[in-house]
DNA sequence: TTAGGGTGTGGTATCGATTCCATACAGTCG
DNA sequence: CGACTGTATGGAATCGATACCACACCCTAA
């Protein structure tokens, strides 16, 4: 691998005025440039931002912790995440924790053994341990789609978005509703979307069978699963379906429709996250769209605001979501 | 930041020794290392990969190339890379392209300059510039998705799963077959499909009016388009469509749909990849099953003799598919 | 007694860049 | 004419680790 000294040596002048040249820094003759250039072009010599990032403390890669990257939501946000970083030169390490709470520490120290400048956490779940890693870190960390004491965040409206979609399901009409979660361990998909579900049906004067509500696990399968449960155990049943991901969604309606169930007509559905699923199920699914690919990009100038130095107090940036209602409701 | 002299400096003994407890290489005595291993933890001391990088040449992070990262095909084959490669003490650096060439080439020299051990390129069109950038970089590249010549590669059998394809199509009674394609400049998923499409149509003696085959960019809307393209244009109506990409299928079906067409009585469809979007589409989509993740997986094996030195020639893997029939035939 | 091998430790060069400091020359101003 | 400023260049320290080499010690076998 040639360097710059080997550059400097072919060029006749100092591995510091080959720096200056790549760096445009202080005073280069014409001449000195233009035989540096050449020297350069001829041995396609590829600087060392190894190297580089030893003397300057800057590596300009942010290390992205993420549970799984083959899911419509994440890697749309990394998408976001990319698209704005990699304009100010930044290059992503990946860093995938399939939701294994000692992976994630793990790959955290990692990170940081790598030096990177920066570190994004999406949707990932916490902990204490987690917690107290986090708070140890230098680096700034920021996060989307879960909110981390202390760290700046890009916050999905969990519950007012939850709130929106059970007030909607009531105003058409609908007093018996199913709902289909996961763990409430996730706080923000489990937890707060339950709780503003359970929040407007009481506002509204509006009893829950505890039937009505079950969990799954993000696949659709469950969410097949899931609403076997309502439909076999509940008293009474539901007339709308809301459930907290389009994946559970679907699920759902894939069972009632074996049992020759019409949709809408027999009962209603609705999801969450505006996948691309939800767009070309049957029927369509309505659901709620988190604009992911914004949260990527809102996250990654928090970061940079964040590197600069601009922004010293964590700042929660909520965003905003939109209802889309197709046909089926 | 704590650095190895630090820790040497606080247990009373040299760098050497520091490093030779953090790589348990050589001699050290148990009172050593144990005042060693106290002042780490005390510390929290993270060793710099940078540092070491520097000096053992190995940053174990490989560069991967790919057009986008949320697509369902490219967020697998990423998934299944990374399974395999952090097994190995790996991390990922990824490289954006949005398919712009100019990009490729940066990209390429961008990882190369972080030093990266090894680079996987994803799906990623080539071009003759681009080859012979790729000729130049020291670093083992490997490919998936794309035959480039020189270097290994894991290959869909495009040309024998279209044949498949369109002889499923052609036994089952199609004699007047539509195709929807994407540029050929993509040689796997442009001109291998298709060309697999006309030899098995000129191999059971069926002709191929020109209207039926029409051409879309990988998404959903202009799947749409191609397929009124076909209706609107074409003397005799296909019986069935064959779309190269499951988004592109699910775009055309749309649009007879829109016409009040049933599928599969009218007209039939099936596609290619096996997306989440396949199994619950309405009718639900036939499609191939390319196995993106364990291509991935694959991809990176390859990756992991070059490095390791077992394998200098260039080794083609032809990954395996499944045609999955569905309801939409 | 001495040569040789196993242990344990530290000094120092090295990786490939940046950056501070020193030096040198030319031109300009008071 | 001396002081100063702007331009151009190189030497050497530095970043944080590894790794080679040298040295010191203790033990055992010839």
């Amino acid at each position: 691998m040639t360097t710059i000294k080997d550059i400097a040596e072919l060029a006749g002048v100092s591995r510091t005025t080959v720096s200056r040249v790549l760096n445009r820094s202080g005073y280069v003759s014409e001449t000195a440039e233009a035989r540096v250039m050449e020297v350069i072009e001829e041995t396609g010599y590829i600087p060392s931002e190894q190297a580089k990032a030893m003397r300057t403390k800057q590596t300009k890669v942010i290390g992205v912790v993420l549970p799984k990257i083959s899911t419509e939501t994440v890697s749309r946000t990394v998408d976001g995440i990319d698209t704005k970083l990699s304009e100010h030169g930044y290059h992503l390490l990946l860093a995938n924790t399939n939701l294994d709470p000692a992976k994630e520490i793990e790959h955290l120290k990692l990170l940081q053994s790598r030096r990177v400048d920066g570190i994004i956490i999406v949707a990932t779940n916490i902990n204490d341990q987690l917690l107290k890693m986090i708070e140890r870190i230098k680096e700034p960390v920021v996060a989307v789609g879960q909110d981390i004491p202390g760290i700046p965040c890009v916050l999905y409206n969990d519950y007012e978005a939850s709130r929106d979609v059970t007030d909607h399901l009531l105003q058409k009409g609908h007093r018996h509703i199913g709902f289909i979660g996961v763990s409430e361990q996730d706080r923000a998909v489990g937890h707060e979307r339950l709780r503003a579900f359970r929040d407007t049906m009481a506002s509204w004067g509006c009893p829950v069978e505890e039937n009505w509500v079950q969990q799954g696990v993000f696949d659709i399968e469950s969410g097949y699963e899931a609403m076997k449960q309502i439909i076999e155990t509940s008293k009474v049943r539901p007339t709308a379906v809301f459930a907290v991901t389009d994946r559970l969604a679907i699920g759902a309606m894939e069972y009632v429709r074996s049992l020759g169930w019409k949709i809408p007509e027999d009962i209603s559905f609705i999801g969450i996250g505006s996948s691309d699923l939800s767009r070309y199920s049957s029927p369509k699914l309505s659901t709620v769209d988190y604009y992911n690919e914004q949260a990527g990009m809102k996250t990654a100038e928090l970061l940079l605001d964040y590197l600069r130095g601009d922004k010293k107090t964590p700042e929660k940036f909520i965003m905003n979501y939109g209802l889309i209602e197709r046909n089926s409701l």
